[in-house]
DNA sequence: CAATGATCATAC
DNA sequence: GTATGATCATTG
């Protein structure tokens, strides 16, 4: 598919259509060629499904279906459906955050609705033998949302009191703040302990390994 | 061996 | 550098 979907009900067909395909499959049915490693690839699998469903190239900080409100999120799980990598979903606003709230943040946007296309990428699979799992919509429950929300008041919350060096991964409950950068060195602009401008490492959110198994046992359940 | 911290490619 | 797509790899 080349052109983007019309309706949520059309990209979800589409993308169970791809279920039981491998990555090589579906890469030769968009004439891409397989890397041997994600080491240098690590967003081929996700930029592939982009691809293949059509969705809205660029680098801007909105959704992958901005007309559908739908977010497309691949995710490596092992054969049990357990993932295998914490789920980036954006980068974190360090600066002129006094007032943002929650429900008009790019991350409660992002995690409004999302299309979950599970990848199974046992380390025994190449890239090219990894499994197309079945692609789900997902819409956070209450009490995922509220989860959610609490996470992301206490980051920023530390974020503009000028304590962002005291945030670790360890940090919430189901979304974590990580380095989100080209390196350890690179740096942006931050709040000080004293309200000053300093410069810290770019962050990012991430969801936590056993929300996003919640997610999945919620939809095929336990084993 | 899971989880946190570090890193890779690309467009602009 | 920022934003897109994430996974790698060292640490505990």
């Amino acid at each position: 598919m080349s052109h983007p979907p019309l309706s949520e009900s059309e990209l979800l067909t589409a993308a169970q259509a791809l279920s039981g395909l491998t990555l090589a499959q579906l890469a030769h049915d968009n004439n891409i060629q397989v890397p041997e490693t994600l080491l240098r690839n690590k967003g081929w699998i996700g930029n592939l499904l982009e691809i293949a469903l059509g969705a809205h190239a660029g680098s801007k900080p909105m959704q992958d279906f901005p007309e559908l409100g739908i977010e497309l999120k691949t995710i490596p799980i092992d054969s049990l459906g357990k993932p295998l990598e914490t789920t980036f979903v954006c980068v974190t606003p360090l600066t002129s955050i006094s007032g943002l709230q929650w429900h008009q943040s790019n991350i409660a946007n992002k995690l409004s609705k999302v299309l979950w296309v599970p990848i199974l990428s046992e380390k025994k699979f190449t890239v090219g033998e990894r499994l197309i799992g079945t692609p789900f919509l997902w819409q956070p429950s209450s009490y995922q949302a509220h989860l959610l929300q609490q996470d992301w008041e206490e980051i920023m919350e530390l974020i503009a009191m000028g304590e962002i060096d005291s945030i670790t991964g360890k940090t919430g409950q189901v979304l974590q703040l990580r380095p989100k950068a080209a390196n350890s060195k690179a740096l942006t602009d931050a709040i000080g302990r004293d309200g000053q401008p300093v410069k810290t490492l770019p962050r990012g959110f991430y969801l936590k390994i056993p929300f996003t198994h919640d997610i999945l046992k919620q939809e095929f359940g336990y084993n």
